[in-house]
DNA sequence: CACGC
DNA sequence: TTTTT
DNA sequence: TTTTT
């Protein structure tokens, strides 16, 4: 703690950035986020198949930019004024199994009202 | 033999040396002569490490002089770590090489034939905001409906002609709708009016690099050869017209000069530009490009944990019709993916929030050493929320940039117009910054004279002082009279040899435009201040930067005339800032850049 | 006597109990009756535990009912405060009594008597940007030259006379200059139309319920005989309307009517609020406006060490004229003061964040017991940007508050006109928000005519829907019917009776502002978004809530009718926003309500 | 640092706020800071003796927020672009002699270009 | 006619 | 320049 | 919606 005081420049923070920023760099530690259909891939892409392949190279491009931890996230509603549910990636599939529990919990909290517990197995469940 | 082993020539040990530590590919890379080299290069497979390691084999053990290598990059950075990481292998002679981004390349080369092209070597280069705004100013004067067809709009499809290298008679002769014609007219008169300007915007600088190696065999051939290796990194990213720069570049051997050797390094899988021109053809067709070719592919990963990696194969692996490819690593699994469902973006972030708390209580983990990445800008809100209450430091990449503020393009503005008092686009945008009387009528009237006598805003403001310009009211003439002054006079300082720093200093104090800032109660215009502040510190420390590439230790004489501005000076500076995106926005320290463990 | 002592009557215990811990001058506080009382009461001398112990007192010993005590503070959070620890001591019978802001209590009273005073009860209460509005509408009718009479000054000049109390009339009589006369021609036309709006502003809401209290005696004797105990806090910060307020409810004891007792308490050297109309007069004269009175100083502090109060008195004793007053405490002297004087504000930034960090080393405090005060809002930029970077949670105070956000008052703006038709500004406000083809244009039409026919805003609607509207355009009509239409339909669900928050609800749904808003890419738009979803949430909030003052327990039947809006009601829900500046400011946790540690 | 992520809202942080703003609370730890003439008083209150007594009262109102700590700082100049120097608040007379440490170092500084020491030694020497 | 909204 | 409603 | 110049 003292230590910090004394070099403050050394203490750049985390960074946030968008995926396409991402390119070229790594990281110990990478969080992807907001991994939900419409997002990533966006909603823009929908039907061509050109574009939705490069949001999935894009999703390629976020994990390879992580040297010993991953984290993928997503939130099945925006904020509580926008009603309708929101679907996971597809480019998920095959990655973390559909009655995978972070799949499950999404139902079983709306019933139970319970926070989510965290997931710490789906790297043993990869395709 | 047996003298050679116990005391070998420097050379050769120096060119062993540089093959330690690679594995069979990357060696194979480094080492591969005699045809186009493709290197696939995998996620954190050493790309980097390959493409410095080439350049210096080439120079140790292939008896090439630095002055015939070429090594093009997208980034500013790229460019700068590469020559320095060569710089390190064989000595400050690498410091001949041009080592730089597509863009200054051809900036380099169309400072020495500008003339050729019908252009002053003191051109002006516009970024987007100008290009914006002149085809605001050109939609205007065609009579263009700006809500049907935005500049915006314009511009990007004027941006996408040249990247397919489609000049404006092409276009028209092409055009098959309305907005088709509409872009075209509009790409006439404003290719019309960039030349007036004696500027060129971005996608100019690749595409009229290429006219000119295309229609004048005699500049080609200098070039070709001049630079005997091409190198090219993150090919992926190539449009039609860097791709044909590339081409171009090289040659076909026909005319009498071998064609230069060339290596290009990418990842199709990393292609995420398509929205920019990038073409993932140019490299995913490398071998039918180059009937020659020998392909490499990197697949062992130097970067992650074999956890992460499998998850990286299983997403890509769905596209379709891509090079199989899977990467792989010595370093074992590592831990576990950890996935997450919140109830809303909220809660989601302060799940990463307090995984980021958990990592920094292992105690093995910078802050620096985190990243949270996200698909659109707008995501890192509810991020900056939680972080700036549980007083995480974090850093926020992206927004606008040092380069892209509006009191930085404004002082750069001035400069540009001391600089090349022909770019109107940059004379029109300080006309009446800060507020001097010269209201949109009188730039109205200065500009239809200028329109009518085909000269250009500038003679046009001189025939205003001496009331050559027709319905212009006194007011306003003094008004101009009174810039032209100004102009005139800061001008002076550039004559008189002054230092880009002091020049900068002047045109703040004199222009009014520091002043008009620190008297706003706009708490922003006290950061504009700021800026201006910083900018003024990068303009003094230009001045006695010491110049990367002219070297005295080296014996190619081809360093005056050679497309490089007089280093220190006011065009150099402008130089810099117009072809560099932003100073940092991503720390530096860890990159691509991958080696052994 | 023996029985006494082992079984005394509950009341005297109870009244023993709330003299414990206190100190002789606190002691004498709560104790006073028969004069009105000044408390000098210091900085963290105890006077919040004063006030409330007092009223406790009154209850206990005095024989007061709680209906007959008027207690009036500055602040929402000052008033909610002191009913809640006075509900710790007495019991939720405390609830009947009234404790309120100066405006609430203001606009209790005159809901009762809008009438007398040709209101409406279902006034709207304008807040400053609202006036801003009024007055600009009005200074354009009046040809006021905007640039040499600014909204803003105006604003303030009529918020100037209303605090002294100076009616339309006397302005014109009284001025003497350009300035003057201009004010005053807008003050008449401004008070008029809002009084067609049927709205008050915030210094009417004072200065008229004066009015009412002068004009009508048999209102003020009524008030007069009802509270027996006025209480004032922060007494050095009333204004002119406000001593007289407190005068006319205190009375003088003609007319059959003994005066009400008196009790102010406050502090002349924390007076900082000349700027806004405070009088420190009025506090440094008490003694001569009310010759009975006893004044009390408070000066043992219960907060700071020695050495902070030593500081403190010697910067406060070289103001001339005061009352001496040397605070003292029993705490010890602690730790020594610091001093630093930077280079620049940077470094003088990076110092506090220093001594931060070492504070926190410490380990005895935690970030949210430290504070950094400046004089101007602009100078937290500097700590803000050093705090982000070392990663030093902070939050600033000040700003935008929540309910001066253009989204959140636009919502409001749409309730208001719901619950007063007759308000024209909300009205105009929302005519064309979000965006429905009803421009400049059209509302001069409209607002001509109302002019013309001296009806109000809406009704000029309602005629331009049955095309009565000279110079409007069928396409103007035809978005102003749909208009009208929209507004009926949300009308009919207040009639119906729904829940404030789902006709909050159904306005950002119908009208599509929230529509709007979510189609928008201005990232600042979705954070608008979620605060119209935090204020639905506070209206549903508001809907479900236990009412504070209403209470089963009681026996004061006066609650119907007196001036309280029917609790839940979207003129209950009105009310609460429009006079509380903001939800959470300040943390609460430690105020000023020091006592003994 | 374990607790601080189990009950995150506790987190508040340090607060920064206006002297006005300050009225009424406290905390243990207060910085003052920007104490230069032109800031505290405030240019505008030049002349005007009700004002500058009334910016005298913000400051007292400013030291009495605190329970335990108190600092008072100001800086010479306000940044690299703003030549001419500052003075510091005149109601630091009496406060901190003129003659003390935090005085002497503004001269010394411009000379030596050395950073500040801190002084922990003004509250012996109060009035 | 410039300028601010 | 501060901003309790 | 992303933004290497």
């Amino acid at each position: 703690m003292r230590a910090r005081a004394q070099h403050p420049p050394t203490v750049e923070g985390v960074t946030l950035a968008s995926l396409h920023a991402a390119k070229g760099l790594e990281w110990d530690a990478v969080f992807l986020v907001g991994l939900v259909e419409g997002t990533v891939p966006i909603l823009h892409a929908e039907g061509n198949d050109a574009a939705i392949e490069e949001e999935r190279r894009l999703l390629y491009v976020g994990v390879t930019r992580a040297r010993q931890f991953l984290s993928l996230s997503w939130a099945i509603a925006r904020s509580e004024s926008n009603r309708r549910p929101r679907r996971r990636s597809r480019f998920l599939y095959g990655l973390i199994p559909e009655d995978h529990p972070t799949s499950r919990l999404t139902r079983a909290r709306q019933q139970a009202g319970v926070a989510p517990a965290q997931c710490r197995s789906c790297g043993s469940q990869l395709v | 033999e047996l003298p050679a082993q116990t005391s070998p020539p420097p050379r050769r040990k120096a060119g062993a040396e540089l093959l330690d530590g690679l594995n069979d590919q990357q060696r194979a890379a480094v080492q591969h002569a005699g045809s186009p080299l493709l290197v696939v290069a995998g996620a954190g497979s050493g790309k980097t490490r390959v493409l410095t390691r080439r350049i210096a084999y080439l120079l140790a053990e292939r008896d090439v002089h630095p002055g015939q290598i070429m090594a093009i990059t997208f980034t500013n950075k790229a460019a700068a770590e590469m020559r320095e990481r060569v710089v390190e292998l064989v000595g400050r002679r690498a410091n001949v090489m041009w080592v730089s981004t597509f863009h200054s390349m051809c900036v380099r080369v169309l400072r020495r034939e500008a003339t050729t092209l019908g252009m002053k070597s003191s051109f002006s280069v516009y970024d987007s905001d100008d290009t914006r705004r002149l085809i605001t100013l050109v939609s205007r004067d065609l009579d263009i409906d700006p809500k049907r067809y935005t500049a915006r709009g314009l511009a990007t499809a004027i941006s996408n002609l040249k990247n397919e290298l489609v000049d404006p008679e092409e276009a028209t002769a092409k055009a098959t709708n309305d907005f088709e014609r509409r872009t075209a007219e509009v790409y006439v008169e404003y290719q019309r009016r960039l030349g007036l300007g004696n500027a060129f915007d971005f996608d100019d600088l690749i595409m009229r690099t290429v006219e000119l190696l295309q229609n004048f065999p005699d500049v080609a051939e200098y070039y070709r050869r001049r630079f005997r290796h091409v190198l090219v990194d993150e090919y992926q990213d190539t449009n039609h017209a860097q791709y044909t720069l590339v081409r171009e570049l090289v040659g076909t051997g026909q005319g009498g000069v071998e064609p230069g050797e060339l290596c290009v390094v990418g990842d199709a899988d990393q292609s995420i530009y398509a929205f920019r021109g990038a073409t993932i053809r140019n490299i995913v067709d490398f071998e039918q490009d180059y009937p020659q070719a020998t392909t490499i592919m990197l697949e062992q990963n130097y970067r992650s944990t074999q956890t992460i990696l499998s998850a990286a194969n299983a997403v890509i692996s769905r596209n379709p019709g891509r090079r199989d490819k899977r990467l792989w690593t010595a370093l074992g699994d590592g831990e576990k993916i950890v996935g997450y469902v919140g109830d809303n973006d909220h809660d989601e972030a302060a799940f990463v929030a307090g995984e980021i708390d958990r990592l920094m209580d292992g105690g093995e983990v910078k802050y620096s050493d985190i990243a949270v990445f996200y698909r659109t800008n707008n995501q890192s809100r509810v991020f900056e929320e939680i972080f700036v209450r549980m007083g995480l430091p974090y850093r926020v990449v992206g927004g606008v940039r040092f380069y892209e503020r509006r009191e930085v393009r404004d002082a750069l503005a001035y400069l540009r117009v001391l600089a090349n008092p022909d770019d109107g686009v940059s004379l029109r945008r300080i006309l009446n910054v800060p507020k001097r009387g010269i209201g949109d009528r009188a730039e109205a009237c200065v500009s239809a004279h200028a329109e009518r006598e085909r000269i250009s805003f500038d003679a046009a403001l001189r025939d205003a002082v001496e009331d050559r310009v027709a319905m212009l009211n006194p007011r306003s003439r003094n008004a101009i009279a009174g810039f032209v002054e100004l102009l005139d006079d800061l001008r002076g300082l550039v004559t008189d040899g002054h230092e880009v720093g002091d020049i900068l200093e002047a045109v703040l104090e004199r222009t009014g435009y520091r002043a008009e800032l620190e008297a706003s109660d706009d708490p922003q215009d006290a950061t504009r201040v700021d800026n201006l502040t910083e900018l003024v510190t990068v303009a003094r420390e230009f001045a006695v930067e010491p110049v990367a590439v002219p070297d005295d230790d080296t014996q190619d004489a081809q360093q005056d005339g050679d497309g490089l501005v007089e280093p220190g000076s006011l065009a150099a500076f402008l130089e810099r800032v117009s072809l560099v995106a932003d100073a940092d926005q991503i720390p530096d320290e860890d990159e691509e850049a991958t080696g052994v463990v």
